[in-house]
RNA sequence: GCCGAGGUAGCUCAAUGGCAGAGCAACGGUUUUGUAAACCGUAGGUUGUGGGUUCAACUCCCAUCCUCGGCUCCA
């Protein structure tokens, strides 16, 4: 363990120095480039720059060149100390006016700089004892990156590397990149046909295909009997409705950026809705609640259109119609926090049911500024309580944000990563002081009327990102409920035609959904065919089977089962559809 | 939105100012086939879109739309 420790500080450190590395390589090569900062991430390294020049990928072997002969020189790295008066004059002298910027902000006293062959880095190191210990590193791509993460500041340019201790732990991960991109949500989504996203239609808006469109079918049929199972109530609402609506909840002026331009209708103005919160709310309205009938859980599948910007669209994860899993649910105070238990546990049960590995994050108010916030500070320290008082109690791992919180309320939030590492918000689980009060909902108490508590919540999040989640998961090899095709009956020739059509007949009956491929073409062509529609399984008719009344069954890695009864099949096949298995019964 | 790279047949990609091409897919025909690609043929294009330079533009220039990698922002 201790030994796994060290290996991990000397990769973090290797890393770190290999950022210098390629920054003194740069700097050499480009003369005149300033530098912003280098740290070690994730499997490597990145450093930002400012120069004239603009990098492109075919530069990235000249620095990689030009690192090698550093790294075969063996320079030390040298520590060395100095007042912040000198540090400025060094560095402002060479005109690094982002290093100086940090040094301004850095206590007074020693400042320590690293220094290799004839490049020195502002940096409080560690680094490993001499650039020769770099050994297996890769420089990827190039991007832009604000300087300091702000977008007001100039936009520098990075350059990613990846660096591993051994060359197989190098080749390993290069090697597991190109499989993650085979998985890549919006490649597969093509080669199965699921969905597509078209130039014609509009960026960041979604067509479901037969083939997704059936997917799509059996979640959405799956997360509504989930929710009634769970005490909700399925409702429908509008997708436009009159600005003032809008304008009352608050979202016309703190969500518009996000919102498209409203429409003329009969000289009122009305709005394409970004939120399902406020139809539920008007539900809620419509009749005097008591707290005999509290709890109320409104849930719906419902459409959102948001106006995201040009850049952060991304295949399914972020686009600009979707449809969450939404609802909102009413209660009094001392339902509370079974309420959002039960929403957390609920948001478990998905995770479980798909397989997914998920992190929870806890947003929380920065109690320092009450200004940016709706809802006083007893409300927030509560619901807060009640958020961290559920993940203690179920003993998950979760990491606290302060200041992440919605202006409205603090959340629960979980994420999942997708095939190459990126996280994705899927669940939010929200309180919200602002609508209440917005609408002035209330309720019958024993002692007068109260303003009840609401809980926003969505589990999957959206169906588009949930379901972009799910194919890169399971690489597009859907468990046999959710394949849209489960079975394709492959026919030797076209003797047995009316065995398979038979066959096909009976499991349709039997609620499974499967395909005959009858074409007079050879067995080979069907399979491979078959393969690469990533079917689970394919039952084979030739004229053995035909004459013996069976079928082969074929599974994904190739294994044949033989002398399988058309009874046995469908059985089988039920059975492991209808438990939602993540394992085939058949492999 | 910002920085950069791209956009050629349904898909993957050629063609460096001089006749727009290949493989796969599609379609037509032949093949009745036993475990990941049978064979022959046909068709398919305003090179994202609009403008400009030129005798001549996929190629150079300008604008614009979209995609990709990041940044920022978020389900």
């Amino acid at each position: 363990m201790a030994e796994e420790k060290k290996d991990a500080e000397f990769v973090h450190k290797m890393r770190h120095s290999c950022a210098h590395v390629m920054a003194q390589a740069v700097t050499e090569l480009f003369p005149g480039t300033k530098l912003g900062i280098g740290p070690a991430i994730e499997n490597g390294f990145y450093y930002d720059f400012d120069t004239e020049h603009h990098f492109v990928p075919e530069d990235l072997p000249k620095i990689e060149e030009r690192m090698r002969q550093i790294i075969k020189a063996r320079q030390p790295f040298v520590c060395a100390e100095h007042s912040k008066k000198e540090a400025l004059e060094k560095f402002g002298a060479a005109g690094e006016k982002y290093k100086v910027e940090l040094i301004n902000e850095l206590q007074d006293g020693t400042i320590s700089f690293y220094s290799n062959g004839a490049f020195t880095d502002l940096c409080k190191g560690p680094h490993v004892g001499d650039t020769g210990h770099i050994k297996n590193f890769k420089l990827t791509h190039v991007a832009g990156a604000y300087w300091r993460g702000d977008e007001r500041n100039p936009m520098l340019q990075r350059i990613y590397g990846i660096a591993f201790q051994t060359r197989e732990e190098l080749d390993a991960h290069v090697k597991q990149m190109e499989e993650a991109a085979k998985r890549d949500h919006r490649r597969l989504g093509a080669e199965l046909k699921l969905f597509s996203i078209t130039d014609d239609c509009g960026p960041g808006l979604v067509l479901w295909h037969p083939r997704g469109g059936r997917i799509r079918k059996i979640l959405e049929d799956w997360i509504r009997n989930e929710n009634i199972k769970r005490g909700y109530e399925m409702v429908y609402s509008p997708h436009i409705a009159r600005l003032h609506l809008w304008q009352t909840s608050g979202h016309a002026s703190f969500y518009r950026e996000n919102m498209y331009s409203t429409m003329d209708v009969d000289g009122q103005e009305y709005q394409i809705k970004p939120m399902n919160c406020p139809f539920h709310i008007l539900m809620y309205k419509s009749e005097l609640r008591s707290y005999r009938h509290l709890p109320l859980r409104l849930a719906e599948l419902g459409t959102v259109y948001r106006y995201e910007r040009s850049g952060v669209l991304h295949g399914l994860m972020r686009v600009r119609g979707f449809t969450q899993d939404d609802a909102h649910i009413f209660c009094t105070p001392d339902q509370i926090a079974a309420e959002v238990e039960a929403c957390f546990d609920f948001s478990m049960h998905v995770m479980k049911t798909f397989g997914f590995k998920s992190k929870v994050t806890l947003s929380l108010w920065d109690e320092s500024k009450p200004e940016n916030y709706t809802g006083d500070a007893k409300d927030w320290k509560m619901a807060q309580e009640v958020l961290e008082g559920v993940l203690k109690k179920r003993g998950v791992e979760y990491e606290c944000f302060k200041g992440e919180a919605a202006f409205y309320g603090p959340k629960i939030d979980i994420k999942v990563i997708d095939a190459i590492n990126r996280p994705w918000q899927l669940t939010t689980i929200q309180f919200d002081f602002n609508l209440p009060q917005k609408f002035d909902l209330e309720y019958v108490a024993d002692s007068g009327r109260k303003r009840p508590y609401m809980v926003h919540r969505a589990l999957l999040g959206s169906i588009e990102r949930f379901f972009g989640i799910l194919v890169e998961h399971y690489a597009g090899w859907f468990p046999l409920w959710l394949a849209p095709v489960q079975a394709k009956i492959l026919t030797l020739t076209s003797n047995e035609v009316p065995f398979a059509n038979k066959l096909a007949e009976d499991m349709k009956k039997a609620g499974l959904r499967v395909e005959v491929d009858d074409r007079p073409e050879k067995i080979g062509l069907k399979i491979r065919e078959t393969h690469m529609e990533k079917v689970p399984y394919m039952l084979m008719i030739g004229p053995k089977e035909a004459e013996a009344g069976n079928v082969t069954l074929r599974v994904r890695s190739g294994k044949n089962i033989p002398g399988l009864t058309p009874g046995d099949v469908i059985s089988t096949m039920c059975k492991e559809a209808a438990e939602y298995s993540l394992e085939n019964l058949y492999s």
